[in-house]
Order: C-alpha cells, then sequence, then structure tokens
DNA sequence: TATGAATGAGTTTTCATTCAT
DNA sequence: AATGAATGAAAACTCATTCAT
C-alpha cells in the first residue's frame, strides 16, 4: 500500500499549490511574488515552474479544481427529482461548507476570480456563468412547476441567489459576520429561507 | 453666463477623476498606469501627482466621494417613515439608478474597492461596514415591529440583501444579464420583491 | 534714510537665500526641494526662479558671496607686513567667525561645495584653488624667510592647515567636538600652534 | 590551479562592486543611475538588486569594507609600544597608500561618505567616529606621557590632524596637488612632520 | 512682482520568467 | 527534480523648470 519510490514527486506540486492558497488568501494575488509561494511551501521558486508554467497558472489551477466540484455537485443536484428549495439548499450547503472545510480558498476565489471583471474572472466567465446558468434553469423550471412566482426573471432571481451567499462567505472574510458551526449551518437555512420565502411574514 | 475668472481651476481635476473611472472601469486599476489615466484626461503625467498624492489616493477619492452619497441616502431613508420593503426599494433604487447613471463608475467601486479584500477593500472596511450596519438596523427594526420575520439574523439578512444588489450589478458589468431601461426598472423591484416576498408562490 | 518705496522688493531675494542656507543646511541641497526653500522663505516657488536661473545657482550666490569674502581678508593679509604666523591665524580666526556667525551657511559650504568633487566642488575649482594658493605663497614666503622649514612642499602643507581648519569645522557640524565662545576662541589658537609649533614639546 | 566548480558564484558581487567604485568615482553616487553601474559591470539591471538590497546598500558596503579595514589598523597600531609620532605615521602612511593603491575608492568614500553630513556621513557617524576617538586617544596618552605638549585638547587635534591627511587626498582629488610615487611617500613624512613638529624652524 | 498650475524627463525598484547547473 | 543566479521590462513617483495670469 506504499505510494512507491516517487510518491514525493506530485507531493510538491500540492505542496506548492496550498502555499499558494494560504499566501494569495494573506497578500492577494498581485500583492505576492512568486517566491513568496515558494518560500511559504519551503521549494527553491524555480521549481513553481517546474510544475505550473506561470503565476497565473497556478492560480487558474486552484480556481479550476474547486469550481468544477462545484459544477459537478449543482449539475447532480439539477438532476435529481426533488424539489428547487432543496436543491437551492444543497447548493448552499455546498458553499459554505466549502468556505468552512478551507475558507483561505474560498477567499481566494471569491477576491480574485469570481469578482475579478478585468483579470482571471474574464478569463474563466464562461466556467463561471455555467453555474449561473445551472442555477437560472433549477428557478425556471420550478417556476414552470407553478412554485416559484413565475414573474421574477429566472436569471436575475439565480444571480441574486448566487450573490446573496457569496456576500455571506464576504461578510465572514471581512470580518463582518459571525463565523463558527452553529453560524454556518444557520446560514445554509437562513439564505435559502430568505431568498425562497422571503424575510417578510 | 460665465463660469467666473477661475472656473476652470479645479476642471483639470474633475478631469481626472473622470478619465480614471474610464480607465480603471476598462483596464482594471492594477493593469493601467498612471500614465494611462493622464493620457486619457488630456493632461501631462505630473498633473496627477498635482492633484493626487498617489495612484491609490485617485481611487480613494472615487470611492468615497460616491458612497458617502450613498451612506447619506440610507441615512435619509432610515429616517422616515415608512415601511422597511420601501426602504429597501428605496436603497436598491438608489444603487441601480447609480450604476445607470455611471456603469463605469459603479463598476470600478465594486470590482477594485467593495470586493477587494486585501487592498482598498480593508482600507475602507469601516466605511463600507456602515452602509450594512444601517441596512441591518433598518430589518432589525422590521422584525421588532412584526413585519419581518424574527428567526433571520438582521446581520446575514442585510448581507443578503446587498449581496443581491451588487451581484444584480456584477452581472451587468459582466455582460451576464441584460441591461437597458427597462432591465434596470424591473431589477429594483425584482431583488426587493425576491428578498422580501420571496421566490415562492 | 528711508529705503524708498521699492525696498522691498530686493528683500525677498534676501528672503529667499536665507531661507536657501537653512534648507540646505538641514536637509541637505540635493534632498531638499526648490519648494522647501520657497516655503521655508514663505514665498511662492515661482519666485525663486524670478530672482534666480536655478535651484544650482542660489547655492553658487552662497558660496561665492562668502568665498570672496574670505578671499578679500585672504589678500588683504598676504599685503600685510607681519609674521606668516600671524598671517595663518588671521585666516583661521576668520573662519571660526564666520562659522560661529552663520554656522549653517559655513556648512552648506563646505558640505556643498568645497568638498563635492564631482559638482560644485568642480565648478568653482578655480575660485577654491586660489584660497589655496594665497596661503601656499604665505607659507612659501616664510620658508624663503627661513622661518618655516624649507622641506616642506608649501602647497602641501596649505592643504594641511587648511583642512585642519575645515575639519574643526566639520566636526562641530558632525556634533564631534563641543561648541561654544571658549572653543571657538580657543580652535583658532589651536590649529595655528598645531600647524606651525607642532605637538610636540 | 582552478578556483573550483563554484568560483564564479560571488565572482558577480565583486564585479559590481568594482563597478560601483569607478562609476562613483567618476560620476558621482547623486548623478549616476544604477544602470551606469551594471553597464560598467558588465552585467543585468537587476542583479545589481539581487546582490543588494539598494543603490545606498552598494555604497555602504564599499565604505564599511574599507573603513572597518582602517579602524583594524589603528587599533593594532593604538596596542603597539611605540612613539606616538610612528603611531600617527603608521595611519597617515596607511591611507596614503589606501589612495594610492585605489583612488577611485578613497574619493568615494571622502566625497560621498566621511563628509556627506547629510547622508551617509550622518548614518556611518559612529563607525567614522570610532577612527576619531581612537587617534585622539593616541594624542592624549602622548600628553599625559610628556611627549606632546598638554595644551592642546586631543580631541580637536585628532581632528586637526586627521583633516590635514583627507585633504591632501582631496587636493589629488581635485588635481590641485601633484600626485606619483615620490609625492606620496613625500606627504606621508610632511603630513606628520606638520603636525607634530610644526612648521615652523 | 508674485503665484502655483502644468509639464515631462529621469530614476529607483520590483518581480515574473528563463536557464545553466 | 531542484536550485537560485541572471535577466530586463515595466511603472510609480519626484521635482526642476516653465508659463499663463
Amino acid at each position: 500500500m506504499s505510494a512507491g519510490p516517487r510518491a514525493g514527486a506530485r507531493d510538491k506540486r500540492l505542496l506548492i499549490l496550498q502555499a499558494a492558497v494560504r499566501v494569495f488568501a494573506r497578500q492577494g494575488f498581485h500583492a505576492c511574488r512568486v517566491s513568496d509561494v515558494a518560500d511559504e511551501a519551503g521549494v527553491a521558486y524555480g521549481l513553481v515552474y517546474h510544475y505550473f508554467p506561470s503565476k497565473d497558472e497556478v492560480l487558474n489551477t486552484l480556481f479550476l479544481e474547486r469550481w468544477n466540484v462545484m459544477l459537478e455537485l449543482i449539475r447532480e443536484v439539477d438532476g435529481e427529482a426533488i424539489p428547487a428549495r432543496e436543491k437551492l439548499a444543497a447548493i448552499a450547503s455546498f458553499i459554505v461548507d466549502s468556505y468552512r472545510h478551507d475558507p483561505e480558498l474560498m477567499k481566494v476565489i471569491i477576491v480574485e476570480v469570481t469578482r475579478a471583471a478585468n483579470s482571471f474572472g474574464n478569463t474563466h466567465l464562461d466556467t463561471i456563468r455555467e453555474a449561473y446558468d445551472l442555477i437560472a434553469g433549477m428557478i425556471g423550471q420550478a417556476q414552470e412547476q407553478g412554485v416559484f412566482k413565475p414573474d421574477i426573471d429566472a436569471r436575475f432571481a439565480a444571480m441574486a441567489f448566487y450573490g446573496a451567499i457569496e456576500q455571506l462567505l464576504t461578510g465572514w472574510i471581512f470580518g463582518l459576520l459571525p463565523q463558527g458551526e452553529e453560524h454556518f449551518e444557520r446560514a445554509k437555512w437562513l439564505v435559502v429561507e430568505t431568498i425562497c420565502g422571503g424575510l417578510e411574514e
């Protein structure tokens, strides 16, 4: 069951990715140097270029690996025969759990990619859009089924839903909202309840 | 009808600010050079530094001048004796109109400041937080009055509300949502209806 | 006996020169801006260019006005029929008194001109050399008269003499030697006694 | 006879230092660009910053490496049981030889550091002072032993002595005094003879 | 005389990337 | 795979000087 004689080879790559998450989260992508990442990983910075063609590519990798997992989840949920509210709840749950599991990675993805309209955001626009579209599809379906109000454009609703969740994460990232197991769980319910049920009595 | 003998004095400063909005919006704050701003404004390089101590300060000025107008609006709305839904509607309306009036400025504020957790976002955190707090206050009050459900933490609800709006703007900025007078007006209603009334029938 | 209606005109020039002395002494010629001088003088910095063609010219003026007074003194002393030791004493006395009277001006002259081999020192080389030459002449004459030892090259001796004095001023400027009336008077005697009489018993 | 496999590693650093001496001496520290140094050394721009954190630090290194050698010499001399005149002669000899061996380095040290009251001189004040203090100590000791006159403050005498030597170097640097083996040797004797024996017969 | 807005050349420093070992 | 010396393009910022008023 040993990982074999070459087990360490790929380890360095992972080490670099994990170090990049910490450094990007701490200093921001632009404000950190490749050598900062290498230092954090405990390797020479030339090695970063052995595994990745550029600094950009490190961030791209980080983003794609995570975002694709989410897309996968959304697609799965989309295929299930459950109420729209439960679908949205599953998505909210996944995103909140992602933050709970690796807040630094989520911070990097949100701050450096998802919202970076002039750099990485644009690069990954199609990938990002796919998530919004899938959610919009769920909402549209629910409207057709008469579960959701028909007069709210599904694409706008999808953006509002996703924006609400992302802003909760932003609140945690900026230290504007309280964190902790309890809050994470409650946030999952809260955002769905707000969007689906509304704030009003 | 003359603007007076020294009308042109401050004009260059304004010219620079307006040029900065266009350039920051087009290229992003980091990706543009100070000379790009100067060129866009049609002034010499050094004049930017005559009016602003640094490139950062240009962005700070842009953000603060606009954000303070919004804070003013929120405070005013907060003081009025109107239903919570109308208060939130007024805020949503103001933000959407801000985008309609000067989409480039709003793009810059959202992309470069509001969401820049490691740079300007942190610098202006207290100013940004004030808006969230005011909105949370409105929601909390509505909860006390029995108009809003009491079991949704007001701070979280405020973040969700603000995040929903900002994400609509983000959708427009990224070209993910359709724009135009009709859509802007509809978006104002939609976001409030979603957050207050919920998506569900 | 009034200074007349245009008395103030030249005053500003003087004001600027005096301010320049303070600023150059405090910050160094290179480290200060023209506007620092203007601020110190309480005038707009454009006015500096009304009276002087350049920043350099301000320093040149400062140097020449003072150095020429010294040259005058040296020439006078040179023409008198007094012992060489008294001539040197008169020069030492003049330089020390110059420092006592306006230490900042002397600091500027020494630090920024006399010792600046690559900038002002070179510009004023001939003017500076004239002083050394005159002193060398005095010493040479004393050697011919059999008062001074004949085997010490007069030019080298002149440099040593001048260097000794200037280093005392440097000591005061750097805060390495004690200052005060008593010390100034004693320094005059000391430097001459050392150079002429020697340190040895 | 090979210098070893990695002999070249530190060579570039030395190359840069040597180039810096030439460029600083020729143009002056302020008047030259870092690229001038790099060009002179035949290396790329950035390599200077690979070895030194700043342009300033290059000069600091140059100064300290040389000045510390002199301090070492002075300390050694100070510990020997020889007449004060011989001690001073050893110091004068060392300084003159330093100039003879590398006139450009000595020019840089004197012009840019030793006499720069507002920049490097201040930075290295304590290091510079140590030399003066050691010399003053020697003179004070000679006074206690009755070899030197007791009424000349040792600190002032030390400054005069050092100033006399430095001014000879300044004379060479400015081209005011004749250079050459003979003159260098004679200068060593001359400055000591002047300071210790006096100019007078 | 006096002001300070306007100009723009010039310089240090940073850092992603390459490459010899 | 791993290292870090070497490269050089790029950009913020400074400040002497000009000039319209």
